[in-house]
RNA sequence: CGGGGUGUAGCGCAGCUUGGUAGCGCACUCGCUUUGGGAGCGAGGGGCCGUCGGUUCGAAUCCGGCCACCCCGACCA
């Protein structure tokens, strides 16, 4: 076979470049650090907005929309904040031909409008908690841009709460971070996330406490796939989001945010892809299965498929037929895999002459034949086959790209192929920062439990080192 | 901002050393033959060679200015 893309092995940035173009995913915008989603890679994302839209509303949150426009005074009034995304804020200085009073940034993120609005909105204890989520696009401008992964705009969902007491905020904080995302992540895109806490150096710039979902990308390289903040009271104090408790005192909320992002196809492709394109995981796909019609001789073979095609989607398998039979085989067919469609049945006059379909498995390319009658039964049961198969896939290559080391120097070493396991305190701060100039970061601290630390200051908890996106 | 590099058809590139008015692969259009793993042959369409100026009878090519972009050193969903 004609090779399409640069192999993984031989060049991997190049591959993931090739593979975007190839499937036809994105292409760059005219501006630098821009991108255009094409309609396979966008019906993937709204696969997963729904989804996760699903999870954030049963987690108790609402859709809301806060404006694209910020006072740039909002983002001053947090010190933290303002200094974390000062080097990466738009602003826009002229509006209807007249230089701005005030500069507008555009949103690099919402806490400082939403704290406006809580602060207009929360007055009792009565009114907490305040679950809100956002779908919106928000702008970074980026040095460093690549597809999906950093891009200068992006679309993510950003979910900001207000709650009366710390323990509240935290609690919510890691129920969405275990029950929306982990399982969002886990059950929809296959791929085995870590859980953990960042470092204080590499938490969200205002936040108290910030908790991460990190994979494994093909290659060894870490990716933050999702993040959940504790803001503590700081924009809560910033923006006075107060409120009268059931005592009759004054106290300011708890504020929390969490987000995730268009990155994530980025990750998908990163996790699940291979040397000859996509692998989408079955339950996300929006195409699961596709009928090839071979080649058409009388009309009675793409009739055979077409009855398939209602077979399956009667079966609630979102199917689509490909009876483009004036393009060669051999094109769709490679076209199919670059895309990444879990199954796809080969409906031909040879098999079809003795009553048989091909079922072809996108995740290890396997070939089975099939009669027509069992067709339907043997596609759904490949189908969630694979959607585990592509899972476990993923973890054992985790696995046995981790490595489990009890000094800095080792963890070093051992992030340039993968990562690294290594006591957080034979790291430290000092290591984080000598880790850094070597681009190898702390991506994560837990306990031995595995469960998440309360700070980085807790006795015994592991840190992983790995290169990253 | 410091170092290195590149601007020629939608994409990827050659041509520049040694000036003579632009070519290759892919993609695109049409026709015929094909179609069980990126089909073959034939015929077409498409570029004021980043930009401004200079040298010259003549500049993609030589000289100078400018602009843009890319790669390497300070970030994040």
């Amino acid at each position: 076979m004609a090779r399409v893309l640069t192999p993984r092995a031989e060049d991997f940035p190049r591959w993931y470049q090739d593979l975007i173009s190839k499937a036809e995913l994105a292409d760059n915008g005219p501006v630098r650090g821009t991108m255009v989603i094409r309609p396979t890679a966008y019906a993937i994302w709204e696969r997963m907005q729904a989804d996760m839209d699903t999870r954030i509303k049963a987690a108790g949150a609402e859709n809301a929309y806060f404006p694209l426009f910020i006072p740039e005074s909002y983002l001053k009034r947090e010190a933290e904040h303002v200094e974390g995304f000062s080097p990466e804020l738009a602003v826009v200085t002229h509006g209807g031909g007249k230089q701005l009073a005030e500069p507008v940034v555009v949103r690099p993120t919402s806490e400082t409008v939403i704290g406006e609005f809580m602060a207009k909105w929360v007055d009792s204890y009565r009114d907490l908690p305040l679950l809100l989520n956002q779908w919106a696009n928000v702008v970074r401008w980026e040095m460093r841009p690549r597809v999906f992964l950093r891009t200068s705009e992006f679309l993510w969902q950003e979910g900001h709460t207000a709650h009366a007491t710390e323990a509240d905020a935290k609690d919510y904080t890691l129920k969405i971070h275990h029950e929306v995302y982990e399982r969002h992540m886990r059950d929809l895109l296959a791929i085995p996330v870590v859980l953990g806490r960042k470092t204080n150096r590499e938490r969200f710039a205002g936040a108290t406490s910030t908790y991460t979902l990190e994979a494994m990308m093909g290659d060894g390289k870490a990716l933050q796939m999702g993040t959940s903040h504790e803001l503590g009271q700081n924009f809560a104090k910033a923006f006075d989001i107060g409120y009268s408790s059931q005592a009759g005192t004054r106290e300011y909320a708890w504020t929390t945010s969490w987000g995730t992002s268009t990155r994530m196809l980025g990750g998908l492709i990163m996790c699940h892809g291979d040397d000859n394109g996509m692998r989408i995981p079955p339950a996300l796909a929006p195409v699961q299965a596709l009928v090839t019609v071979v080649k058409e001789t009388d009309g009675s073979i793409t009739s055979a498929a077409r009855t398939l095609v209602e077979d399956l989607a009667a079966a609630g398998v979102r199917v689509k037929l490909d009876d483009r039979v004036d393009t060669p085989f051999g094109r769709r067919a490679v076209d199919a895999e670059l895309k990444g469609y879990p199954i796809r049945v080969e409906v031909g006059p040879r098999d079809l002459a003795e009553g048989r379909v091909v079922l072809v498995r996108r995740f290890d390319g396997s070939k089975t034949p099939l009669q027509l009658g069992e067709a339907v039964g043997a596609v759904t049961a490949a189908l969630e086959a694979d959607q585990k198969a592509l899972y476990d896939e993923a973890l054992a290559r985790r696995e046995a790209h981790t490595v489990e080391v009890s000094t800095l120097d080792e963890a070093l070493e051992a992030a340039g192929t993968g990562w690294a396991r290594v006591p957080w305190s034979a790291v430290g701060v000092d290591g984080e920062a000598l880790a850094n100039e070597r681009a190898v970061t702390v991506r994560c601290l837990f306990r031995a439990d595995g469960s998440i630390p309360a700070s980085q200051d807790e006795p015994d908890l592991t840190a992983i080192l790995a290169r990253s996106y």
